[in-house]
DNA sequence: AAATCGGGGTA
DNA sequence: TACCCAGATTT
């Protein structure tokens, strides 16, 4: 990673120091009047902005709000975090997704309090050292928080930047992303670091959006080579992402007399690692396995719990859901069963009713096929 | 450098 | 559908 100095070196700007200021001045007059007021802006605490830069990553901020005012609500600061329960910090991130945001920020939060005394590191460097904050994210705490000089490169900078100098280059590409830095370190506000990040963030998110829909106000229209020239449309630069492969999945919903479902926790190296769902496993095993009357049998192999016992389930067919990640599709078909009374339960499995549902925290799959299960009940 | 990791909102 | 969103970590 190249120096502050290096980048401005190696990716020069031809504006004058007078049209830098002009910049400047048009970006942050834009702001003053035109940004969003946001929760984590009512002050400039570190934590709180700590707090919603790890949930607006990858999310929207229509989405992160209401989460935002629960967890912090919750978890007020850094020790709290630091002390809370597994349980508790995904129950906050129920339905967030990116469920490692979580888990990093609270081993962050222990950092803090054993490697810092408690107190929240101040530069891009040290910030740069806690489990899950990247390059953005250190950039954003120290800009916002403490005042450092240092670009906060998230999507909307790459679009803003892309689009103002008509760069043509990859910006999935680590060299791009430097290039982008270096230029920003040339533009950045140093009085006002923390607001420069923001209003380029806020013009992005309502003015210069990727569908380019309200490109005539914009502020920043006589600094915009695209703009000018009308090619907005091509900027950022970035390659088609794969198809993502589809899977199909069986999900057992497995009642008890006591009106208890059967759930099992998803395990390090899983997918949703740390939450609960029926117990799943992917229909191939099943083809490959086992004839069309024993569907439980790769159910039997995989989790151990129902051993010779398969035949007593009594499964049938109840639903489909689909469910839709960023690198996978699965296709969910939900069996229905029953438990029989003296067989014991396996490793991770437990028995759910309402009352306990908060102290297994599951993903959005899991809350469509919950739905399911109502919407058909209500039938 | 490329793959992994959620979920919702749009056109 | 396909793309985007205040990206970071692992392979």
């Amino acid at each position: 990673m190249k120096t502050r100095q290096e980048l401005i070196e190696t990716y020069p700007i031809s504006w004058s120091q007078t049209k830098i200021k002009a910049f400047r001045k048009a970006l942050l007059n834009w702001y003053d009047q035109m940004g969003r007021s946001l929760p984590w802006r009512e002050n400039q605490d570190p934590y709180s902005i700590w707090v919603s830069e790890i949930m607006l990553q990858q999310t929207q901020v229509k989405t992160v709000i209401p989460y935002y005012q629960r967890f912090m609500t919750t978890l007020p600061n850094v020790a709290a975090l630091a002390k809370a329960s597994e349980e508790q910090i995904l129950s906050l991130w129920q339905g967030l997704g990116y469920y490692s945001r979580v888990r990093n920020m609270q081993t962050a939060a222990q950092e803090i309090v054993t490697n810092f005394d408690g107190q929240f590191p101040q530069t891009k460097a040290e910030l740069l050292t806690l489990k899950g904050i990247g390059d953005y994210t250190a950039a954003a705490i120290a800009s916002m928080a403490f005042g450092q000089v240092e670009p906060a490169l998230d999507g909307n900078l790459i679009r803003i930047v892309t689009r103002l100098f008509e760069i043509d280059h990859d910006v999935t590409k680590a060299k791009t992303k430097q290039e982008l830095l270096g230029i920003l370190y040339q533009l950045i506000d140093p009085d006002r670091p923390g607001d420069f990040n923001q209003a380029m963030m806020d013009l992005g998110a309502t003015v210069m959006t990727p569908d380019n829909l309200n490109i005539n106000a914009s502020p920043l229209k006589e600094f915009d080579l695209s703009y000018q020239h009308g090619t907005a449309k091509n900027y950022p630069n970035k390659p088609k992402k794969k198809k993502s492969k589809s899977q199909h999945f069986l999900a057992y919903y497995i009642s008890n007399e006591k009106g208890q479902w059967l759930m099992r926790q998803h395990q390090e190296g899983e997918l949703l690692q740390g939450l609960w769902h029926y117990p799943m496993v992917e229909a191939d095993l099943v083809i490959e396995a086992a004839s069309q009357d024993e569907l439980s049998q790769p159910f039997i192999e995989k989790y151990h719990v129902l051993e010779g016992q398969a035949d007593r389930l009594n499964l049938a067919v109840r639903g489909h859901v689909k469910h839709v990640f960023s690198h996978r599709i699965w296709q969910v078909d939900i069996l229905e069963g029953t438990w029989p009374k003296d067989l014991p339960l396996g490793d991770n499995l437990e028995w759910v009713d309402l009352d306990h549902l908060s102290d297994h925290p599951h993903s959005s799959l899991q809350e469509k096929m919950y739905q399911y299960n109502f919407d058909l009940g209500e039938e």
